[in-house]
DNA sequence: GATAAGATGTTA
DNA sequence: AACATCTTATCA
């Protein structure tokens, strides 16, 4: 399998978001890799004020300011990691929500941004870290190309609540929500 | 230094 | 519908 390469990254927010859709996120653990195909996303972009990067850099998104390809992960509500893609060019501040995946090799619940975060043990560590080569500890890969793809609000936030920056795959099964 | 709220998931 | 439970950002 191809890893995604930088170039991938370097795009529009919007439009990485749709093509993630059908691609192989990676994660090796010791020398085992847990594979899912991302079944379902959220676009961030710096000027969308529910984006954490809306006022600036600061100590938790600088990693959403630098060069697309690199993760950015955090830490909500006391206890959940969620997984991120950042986005085009330096200092754009823009990232890619994972929010869910289908699960190969294993049968793995990574219906939900925290819940594909636990399952493939995705905490603070890889925050920053390159997913553009498979000698990271994760990465992702291309996969097909999903022919219906469908835009929604996203779920949990207030502020840009009616964005339609949520994509997934119509009709999976492991979206996060109905 | 203190405090409020958060891109959630589980349990009741 | 409540709760678990802690980082980040903001304000003093």
């Amino acid at each position: 399998m191809t890893v995604l390469k930088k170039s991938f990254y370097l795009k529009d927010t919007l439009d990485v978001a749709r093509e993630l859709l059908g691609c192989v996120l990676c994660r090796r653990i010791n020398d085992e890799i847990l594979r899912g195909v991302i079944v379902e996303t959220e676009a961030y972009t710096q000027d969308d004020p529910a984006c954490h990067a809306y006022k600036g850099i600061t100590e938790r998104s600088k990693v959403m300011f630098e060069d697309g390809g690199i993760s950015y992960v955090y830490f909500i509500y006391g206890m959940h990691y969620c997984f991120n893609t950042v986005t085009e060019k330096k200092n754009q501040g823009c990232a890619v929500l994972i929010r869910a995946l289908e699960p190969l090799d294993k049968s793995l619940k990574t219906n939900g941004p925290s819940r594909l975060c636990k399952a493939f043990s995705i905490t603070k560590e890889l925050n920053g870290v390159d997913i553009t080569t498979n000698k990271s500890d994760i990465w992702i890969e291309k996969g097909f190309k999903p022919d219906n793809i469908t835009s929604a609000k996203r779920i949990g936030i207030k502020e840009g609540a009616d964005y339609m920056r949520r994509f997934y795959i119509e009709g999976n099964k492991w979206v996060s929500k109905k």
